[in-house]
DNA sequence: AAAAAAACTTACTGATTAGTAAGTAAGTGC
DNA sequence: GCACTTACTTACTAATCAGTAAGTTTTTTT
């Protein structure tokens, strides 16, 4: 048993170390603006050293978008937001967006991917179709529960109000993005008048 | 008087060939995503002819965008279109989102270059909030004057639903790019249903 | 028909790209 | 203490990139 139980979040390894700092840039700056000589230069090692880890740089984006598909499959079943009614599992969500604004107004990794969508590996394609579903999955869940029990209100199908939610709060950081963080604020208002009666 | 009065849509010339073939290429794949290179070869030219129109490819995107902002004022001012009634202009915003569906699922404008905004050249950065703003703003007031004559429903702000909105539809052309059509049209009929009363 | 401007091509540069092959140093297993 | 694995570095390739300079052909102007 040489792993331990609960690992200090001390001295990450090179290969987490290459893996949040393209996440940081392919969510900053696009995945095809940032090179295996951008990552080495900033890690301080030789680009040689990714190549290592990630073979090529399909490797290197598909293990990105698998490695979030992964949170996501956890942060959902955590206690901490199973345990919470769906007003608060919306809020949940959308202070997941909000805390994207606040890492330098990143934009979501479905939104940094889906115009270069074509220009994936097709991996990549396949693992970013699947973290959409699944989470507009969950959310028509959520919304589905709190328009039961009446503490959300929305019109059309869960599945439809889900896909529409989710497809605006990626917008609204791109959005973001492009100004600043005030029409983003106002979306997600807008957002938020509308659902909660 | 050289120029044609009304010039029959034969034979544009290579500048406008360039900018069609690479409007094309990057609501299709993105802006770092063709080359001079790629450019030429498709067009039969070689790539130091797209350079003589173009001088740099930071000029190819400024120009890109100037002329999708052009376009803009040009439609939002043409009588088809201040002549309807806001649900018809609704519409027909609705029916450009549509079109760019058909025409191989091409993103906007703005989805397309949102994501990679910060490796984009200043003026195209610029043009490309002014172009956001001007849609941004008819749209609000459409939409002021449908809720005031009572053919369109919304809560809060014209501004911000008109921002809610359009974000909407960027995100809905790029959902569609990474799934198909059918998330689209569901996103656009929660939009119609919730604004048609 | 001469002059000038427009629209290119040819030929090149220097930088950057992803990726590979071979070597090395430090640890790990036994 | 030897074999093996892990984690790299050094040194390289071939392709591609944006961009330039100089020359050529085509078109327009006068």
């Amino acid at each position: 048993m040489t792993k331990a139980v609960a690992a200090p979040a001390l001295a990450p390894d090179t290969r987490t170390r290459i893996l949040d700092l393209a996440e940081g840039l392919l969510l900053e700056r696009g995945f095809n603006a940032f090179s295996y000589q951008h990552l080495a230069r900033e890690l301080g090692v030789k680009p040689a050293a990714i190549h290592y880890h990630f073979p090529s740089k399909d490797d290197l984006g598909t293990a990105l978008v698998a490695r979030q598909l992964r949170r996501l499959r956890k942060w959902r079943g955590l206690p901490r937001v199973t345990n919470l009614g769906p007003v608060q599992q919306l809020d949940a969500l959308l202070a997941v967006y909000d805390n994207h604004l606040g890492h330098d107004r990143r934009v979501c990794l479905f939104g940094a991917l889906a115009a270069d969508f074509r220009t994936l590996p097709a991996p990549m394609q396949t693992e970013l179709r699947t973290f959409n579903r699944e989470l507009t999955e969950w959310l028509a869940e959520v919304l589905a529960v709190g328009r039961a029990t009446g503490t959300l209100r929305f019109v059309g199908s869960p599945a439809a109000k889900s896909a529409q939610v989710l497809t605006t709060l990626a917008g609204a950081l791109q959005v973001a993005r492009v100004h600043d963080e005030t029409p983003f604020q106002v979306i997600v208002g807008q957002l938020r008048l509308e659902l909660l009666p």
